[in-house]
RNA sequence: GCCGGCGUGGCGGAACGGUAUACGCGGCAGUCUCAAAAACUGCUCCCCGUAUGGGGUUAAGGGUUCGAAUCCCUUCGCCGGCACCA
């Protein structure tokens, strides 16, 4: 007879349809099952799914498709993270509108997610640039601003001279734009931020969070908590004629973690932007510090922070002098662009003799060098002798009343000092900045303040929410948000007092839109209100996030960020949004490159699903390497995966015609078919809990091989109910990672229920048991014999038999056996 | 420079401190065929040996252990993050 075969492109899209039309996938706030929120991060719509998206969404669909198995209430949800500069860049370029290009990359993206097969819930789907949605990223934004979380003010900001537009500091890589790699410059503009900072510690804590320790680590660091001191230093200004005569003085506070080497402060420098520069400035070196100032101002981020480790220190003195508080010694004030106004008080005193940025700067301009601490038993050396500063933490010298006090204590006395005289005290210092998300674009959720005249900044009432965007606008390189040239947009009233107003033009980083997607999905329809508590209870938090590693810094710290937030306004009642983090890998191209079209190894999911079907790109995908490390495409790779699912077909297939053909019967293979099916249940299961979809795949393959080797070694094998029961349990377990095959197979079988709706199969650790164990026998650690022995076999007659090997007594060479390790049923180690 | 991760056959990769190289790709041989493809079967880490067998091997070197790919130290290489952070 005729053998049909396996052609996906016949029942794929059938069973999909199938799937939508059941509602399986649709996750019921009333249901009973304890619930399990399973996210894979929403994609923006570039316009095409591409490999990544499909590695992605497979390893998140396949566990969540498992998790319902095994009996959870799973909600999945899928969307559109759809705001963002792609959109605006097409629109300059193709003429079409923003919104035009969006809804159409959209409309087929959710046909290309469609296809992939996954149980995604379409009834949540949220899209982040429609007006129901953005109204409530508005009414946030006002939330935040009303708890003084978000604000405004002129500050330095990124600024992106391709895009024309700010960037986060989380958006700027290596001094460049994380988008075009245009080096960054620094443009002082009114900008909105919210106060991230505020939160610094707690984002600090990951208590009870399973996350990526990598992932952990990114967020400590780029957060860098330093404990330290704030040491307020004084300064007279050498020139006050704006006090009339008067000798003014100012206070010049820095952050340093090392106030016990306070006495080694040899020089005082400021940044160049640091806004005392020019009160300080005498009038001898007025020119020159004018010159310097402006050198650094024009330099970009990124020549200042190219520098290689030889370049040599820059500064200028000021010509004036700080007073150290502690020692008071009178100190010479430079500015160098090598301090940063963005981190500390944008001011350093000098120690050259125990940090290596002042000692360069001390040689490079002759300053003197004390030395302060003794690292143990060092004999004390002039410094002029030294290639590099004297980092430890030993004993001090020099340093007046803390002569002796090791360092460590020291930090602490000082500090004491510090606070009595009112000088200073313990500070603690962040890397970490307020996050900015002012976007002088058009295509985002325009931020809902208006500016009245009379009563300034004023939040738009919200009865007047959202705040739409206009249709149409015109978009031309200003470097100002399109909005400002739409009049009617333009153009209000005061919501105070009715005047007339103008509306805020930029719109808000697309981040912002992110942080709360995920508590919408529990409520997306709700036209009263951001969610309804119920709902987001039952939901939220996210139990299984999976998502790439690029967003540690920016999305999920930003999202963790808006829910300590939201907590905190009394919105919501938790404090972690993502409890289990998994961050899946990367799919390079078949020569092991990153994908790009400049290099022509771009795998077209579109292309490989038409010709293997998505069940085999799906298993593909996933038996590429780890689901964490990702790995390179590769076309034979695919092949031998498709021919598995061959294989299964043929399996089942044949085993339906075989017992067609007689009655039921018990077999001789039967029972090594029923150990092999527990023992592939209990692997898989485990396999699947941990996201190892590749050995999962493997054991599945070992599985197939089995149950060929089996009816091959007695065709009436196939009659066996036990291998009745290994055929549908390979069905069951095959239907997270490729649920087409397995739903055709499964109705082929002859049942009428989905095979996605059968319970997770269970296993019985007995029956997985060998009847016979390999207990390996080492004579000094090297394997000499192998012996077959009953599962039950005690250490004693292993002992026994060891003993009795003649490949054993060989090896020992008559050598008497003066230790016996065994481990039970699986090695004896014989030491001669 | 600092922080983190990773180095296993020709290739992708398996291996609770316990028979290294599962599974797949590729290669070789065979079955089927007029032939080819597909499918199926067998072999495939390296060295010595016809073989039973023996020796070696997880980037390199050292250590801990009865026993190390796995734990510790040093070096080299690759990848990711941060980068004058006071």
């Amino acid at each position: 007879m005729a053998r049909s075969r396996y052609q996906p492109a016949e029942f794929e899209a059938k069973w999909q349809a199938r799937w939508a039309e059941a509602g399986d996938t649709i996750a019921h706030d009333d249901d009973p099952r304890p619930k399990y929120y399973n996210l894979a991060m929403l994609p923006y719509p570039s316009g095409d799914l591409h490999i990544g998206h499909w590695y992605n969404y497979t390893g998140a669909d396949i566990y969540g498709r498992f998790m319902r198995m095994r009996g959870y209430n799973v909600m999945q949800p899928i969307g559109f993270d759809a705001f963002g500069l792609p959109a605006e860049n097409a629109a300059i370029k193709r003429n079409i509108q923003p919104r035009t290009w969006t809804l159409a990359n959209i409309d087929n993206m959710r046909q290309q997610l469609r296809r992939m097969g996954a149980g995604w819930d379409w009834t949540r789907e949220v899209v982040t640039c429609l007006p129901d949605y953005y109204k409530w990223t508005q009414w946030l934004f006002l939330q935040f601003y009303q708890k003084g979380l978000a604000y405004r003010t002129k500050a330095p900001a990124n600024w992106c001279p391709t895009c024309n537009t700010t960037l986060a500091n989380e958006q700027v890589v290596n001094g460049a734009c994380e988008r075009c790699g245009t080096p960054v410059e620094r443009r002082e503009i009114d900008q909105w931020l919210m106060r991230i900072t505020d939160y610094a510690d707690e984002l600090l804590k990951f208590d009870g969070m399973d996350w990526p320790e990598k992932t952990r680590l990114m967020q400590t660091n780029w957060i860098g908590r330093s404990e330290g001191a704030e040491i307020r230093f004084t300064a007279s200004i050498p020139n006050p004629n704006r006090t009339r005569g008067r000798k003014a003085t100012i206070e010049l506070p820095v952050f340093t973690t090392r106030p016990d080497t306070i006495y080694g402060a040899t020089f005082f420098v400021l940044a160049p932007e640091h806004p005392a520069v020019e009160q300080l400035t005498t009038p001898e070196q007025r020119e020159a510090v004018q010159a310097y100032v402006e050198q650094a101002r024009r330099e970009s981020e990124i020549e200042r922070m190219s520098v290689e480790k030889s370049k040599a220190k820059t500064g200028v003195p000021l010509g004036s002098y700080v007073t150290n508080p502690v020692s008071g010694a009178q100190t010479p004030i430079w500015i160098a662009d090598y301090v940063l106004m963005s981190y500390g008080k944008g001011a350093v005193m000098g120690v050259p003799a125990h940090d290596q940025r002042d000692f360069e700067f001390a040689r490079a301009f002759g300053l003197p060098i004390t030395q302060v601490v003794q690292d143990g038993d060092e004999p004390l050396t002039d410094p002029a002798t030294w290639d590099e500063a004297k980092t430890a933490h030993g004993r001090l010298v020099n340093s007046g009343p803390f002569d002796g006090v090791p360092a460590e204590e020291a930090i602490r006395r000082v500090i004491a000092w510090l606070e009595e005289h009112d000088v200073g005290k313990g500070a603690v210092n962040y890397r970490l900045r307020d996050w900015l998300v002012s976007r002088q674009r058009f295509w985002g959720a325009p931020i809902p303040i208006v500016y009245c005249v009379e009563h300034g900044a004023v939040p738009v009432p919200d009865d007047q929410l959202p705040v739409r965007l206009p249709d149409e606008a015109q978009f031309k390189p200003t470097g100002e948000s399109p909005l400002r040239y739409v009049p009617e947009f333009l153009n209000t009233t005061c919501p105070i007092c009715g005047g007339p107003a103008t509306r805020e033009v930029d719109t808000l980083d697309t981040f912002i839109c992110s942080s709360w997607y995920f508590l919408r999905y529990a409520d997306p329809h709700d036209d009263q209100q951001a969610w309804d508590d119920k709902p987001v209870a039952k939901w939220l938090p996210v139990d299984m996030y999976v998502g790439g590693p690029e967003h540690a810094t920016l999305h999920l710290m930003y999202a963790r960020f808006f829910v300590k937030a939201l907590r905190d306004m009394g919105l919501l009642s938790f404090s972690e949004p993502f409890t289990r983090l998994y961050h899946q890998g990367m799919v390079l191209g078949p020569d092991g490159q990153k994908m790009s079209k400049s290099r022509g190894n771009v795998i077209a999911p579109d292309d490989v699903v038409a010709r293997y079907g998505a069940d085999t790109v799906r298993a593909y995908l996933m038996f590429m390497g780890p689901f964490d490390q990702g790995g390179p495409w590769n076309d034979q790779g695919i092949e031998g995966v498709s021919r598995y699912l061959n294989r299964v077909w043929t399996l089942v297939t044949d085993f339906v015609a075989a017992r067609g053909e007689a009655a039921a019967k018990e077999t001789a293979g039967g029972r090594e078919v029923e150990r092999l099916r527990h023992k592939t249940i209990a692997r898989i299961t485990a396999d699947y809990e941990g996201l190892r979809f590749n050995t999962a795949l493997a054991a599945l393959m070992e599985y197939v091989n089995g149950l060929n080797k089996a009816r091959e070694a007695s065709p009436d094998t196939q009659r066996d109910p036990r291998y009745a029961a290994a055929i549908e349990t390979l069905l069951t377990l095959l239907a997270p990672m490729a649920p087409h095959i397995a739903e055709e197979l499964w109705s082929r079988v002859g049942h009428e229920e989905s095979v996605h709706r059968q319970p997770w199969p269970g296993f019985d650790p007995v029956l997985t048991l060998d009847e016979q164990i390999t207990v390996v026998v080492q004579v000094n650690g090297k394997v000499r014999d192998t012996l077959l022995c009953q599962p039950d076999v005690t250490e004693a007659q292993v002992r026994e038999q060891a003993l009795a090997s003649a490949k054993v007594g060989a090896a020992l060479g008559g050598r008497e056996v003066r230790k016996f390790i065994y481990v039970p049923g699986k090695l004896a180690n014989l030491v001669g």
